[in-house]
Formats: structure tokens, C-alpha cells, sequence
DNA sequence: GCCAACGTTGGC
DNA sequence: GCCAACGTTGGC
């Protein structure tokens, strides 16, 4: 899951305990995240548009997928005109126990790697705020970031 | 701040 | 259905 650390980064993960990942506004993420993102996977968290660009730390997601209700809430940043109550068009799942990494999985890291060179984050032009990852390239991060055994 | 890549919108 | 215009993302 993509987040600029601006806005919401893993420190703050951490620091609120939970998270309504609400304001996906991409088709493909809601889908991913409303079809595949059961409760207790884990979850890569991470920075976009940052100096260091790369994966920070790990979460997991604690709550099942609900309605987006700010996709009907007028006024707020991620109303979309579309959406009604009836139909809210967009959902978010609880993300929780965040855990920082000792030392980032920097982008430059992800695309040097051969295991992990594949990964969509990756490539050039990805936008894409919640991607799949396999369980090679899961083990392959937790590696580099100084985990010696899967958890 | 720049700008390439992308998804969405809307005229036709 | 096509595609140009637009807004957004995100690395650099």
C-alpha cells in the first residue's frame, strides 16, 4: 500500500493503532482491496513521492472491506458525485499493526534486485496506490530489510 | 519544480 | 467507440 509520507506515513500507522484506508479512488485498487485484501494478510507500507521512495515498514489489515462513506460526503476531499448512499461506489479496508523497518527497502533497492525487479512498483508509470505482492518478493523484502526468518 | 505516464472525462 | 484535453501521480 502506496502513502506519502507527507500525508500518512507508517510513523503515523503506528502512532493512531488503526486506519481507515478511505480516498482510494482507482478502480483497480478498489477492486484489489475489495476482492483480495482479507483480514490478517500483510501488508508492505509504502512512501510515495518523497526523497527516499521505498517500502518503510509493515502492517496488516484488521478490517474487512466497508463502504468509502466520504465518497458522499459533500465537501470532503474524496466526494465523488457519482457515488449515493445507495451506491458508494468506493470501499476501504482497517489497516493496523504497523511496524517500522530498522532500514527501508528503498525503491533503487526494489529495482536492483533480481528477485524483486518485477515487482509493479518497480516499473516506470505504475500509479497504482495498492498493489499485489507475491510471496517470493514479501519473503525477498523482509530479507533485505534485516528480517532473517519469515514471520 | 519538472515532466512523463497514466486514468478519466466529454465532445463528436 | 475514438481520442484530445485534462488532472493526478510520483520519480527525479
Amino acid at each position: 500500500m502506496k502513502s506519502e509520507p507527507d500525508v500518512f506515513s507508517i510513523d503515523d500507522l503506528i502512532q493512531r493503532g488503526v486506519e481507515n484506508w478511505d480516498g482510494v479512488r482507482n478502480y483497480q485498487a478498489r477492486n484489489f482491496m475489495r476482492d483480495h485484501m482479507k483480514v490478517g494478510a500483510q501488508v508492505l507500507f509504502y512512501h510515495s513521492n518523497t526523497a527516499q521512495p521505498g517500502i518503510y515498514g509493515l502492517a496488516r489489515v484488521t478490517g474487512a472491506p466497508v463502504p468509502d462513506k466520504t465518497s458522499i460526503d459533500i465537501g470532503h476531499k474524496g466526494f465523488d458525485p457519482k457515488a449515493s448512499v445507495d451506491n458508494p461506489i468506493w470501499c476501504m479496508v482497517e489497516v493496523g499493526q504497523g511496524v517500522k523497518f530498522f532500514k527501508p527497502v528503498l525503491l533503487s533497492q526494489i529495482r536492483n534486485d533480481p528477485t524483486l525487479s518485477e515487482m509493479l512498483v518497480a516499473r516506470k508509470g505504475q500509479r497504482l496506490s495498492i498493489q499485489p505482492v507475491s510471496q517470493a518478493e514479501f519473503r525477498q523484502v523482509l530479507k533485505l530489510a534485516g528480517y532473517k526468518h519469515d514471520q
